[in-house]
DNA sequence: ACCCATTGGAGAGCGGCGCTATCCATGATT
DNA sequence: AATCATGGATAGCGCCGCTCTCCAATGGGT
């Protein structure tokens, strides 16, 4: 199919799809002639996933680019390539922007992963370093963050963990490691809705008044 | 405590401050005389709240401004200050970016509160409409999400609200505000890391290679 | 074979956002 | 009185995600 058929059925804009091949986004289609070139099924699926990373998951468009590079990566075995491409997804907390880490907040994050049982903790992985900012913002603000609240957090991440990679163990090949990548960042959104629904129903079960509401 | 010294304790630059006391973040200061403006320690506890809302938990400024808007508005009782605060937040995936929803994905998402025993969704709930969001942009890529496993993300998500709010509870008045907003948003960051690093823990334990890693 | 609309490609431009730098009149400080 | 800091307003910057414009090559209809 050539670009502005991919263009109708992906829904993406024609000069969009532009933009992603020359980011890198999309491999470049298969040359027919020095004017024109083809894309396949495969072409489609990418730019579902790298439409979905940008729009739903917020990912930048060069950070997806490293994402779905890694994805692509033949000279690393699957698992490597895992690592990489969800090593590669934006901090959920960027660092250059939050303050600097607190060591209070780096001990109590610790703490945290030591009671969870989760030892060896790269003190450098990003989502370490995310959590520890997270924390240091919470501590700063005069917020209780002892690891007693903590630690439903945890446990319950490391419950949904299994079960989001049994979904995954479904996936082959390469495209299980969409599949990773796209489960990590689009049930992102889910669980956070669900908790702010939650929040709410608690809320109002709590506080409701009893006037009509 | 006037400007300068406002910007010193707080950490925040200078001109980041008029520029959010010129956004409406921060109620104007104590008018001294004509060119000078004192603080207090409320304004400093404001300014701390607001910058974590837009560093940490990436509030749009505009958004924060509703948000501490509504946690001020003594024209409202506080169970009505506190619904208006939180559901001001910016949405967890903004509706204009993403696809249209799918019918489908309605009716996932009504399944999994109906499953949840949570009736009575709101259906034009900013909360309710990211979550169908989200399901549309998984049910679009071809990825699962079937009920049966968004359902412990629902139960999980209900168990964080009510330890959440248990926190809450500690804190009297306006404060209670401050801490329901604050907890909300800065417990996302806390939440989705800890989901990472249980993914890299998982993953590892089940896909690690034997040689040296 | 000829002609013209279409294609893929490249660069510049745009609009929103979160600051940041500049300027200015006033009044505090010495 | 002289100087300098302060608060306030305006304009500009840098990044990002597109979007617009242009262009040569070309394939397709005749």
């Amino acid at each position: 199919m050539r670009l502005a058929e991919l263009s109708e059925r992906s829904g993406v804009p024609l000069a969009t799809i532009k933009y992603y091949l020359r980011e890198g986004l999309l491999p470049p289609g298969e040359r027919i002639s020095a004017t024109q070139a083809r894309y396949g099924e495969e072409h489609l699926r990418r730019l579902g996933l790298a439409r979905a990373l940008i729009q739903v998951g917020r990912v930048p468009v060069a950070t997806a680019r490293e994402v779905l590079r890694a994805v692509d990566d033949e000279s690393l075995d699957l698992s490597r390539r895992l690592g990489t491409a969800v090593s590669s997804l934006p901090p959920v907390v960027r660092e250059e922007k939050a303050e600097p880490v607190s060591t209070s907040a780096q001990q109590r994050a610790r703490e945290l992963l030591t009671a969870l049982g989760w030892e060896d903790p790269h003190p450098n992985d990003p989502s370490h370093l995310s959590l520890v900012s997270a924390i240091t913002a919470l501590e700063s603000l005069g917020y209780p963050c002892e690891v007693a609240h903590l630690l439903p957090y945890g446990r319950l991440a490391s419950e949904l963990a299994t079960s989001d990679m049994d979904l995954m163990a479904e996936f082959e090949g390469t495209t299980r490691l969409e599949a990773a990548v796209a489960l990590t960042v689009l049930y992102e959104p889910v669980l956070l809705s669900l908790r702010r629904l939650a929040h709410a129903r608690e809320a109002d079960s709590r506080y409701r008044e009893p006037e009509g509401g």
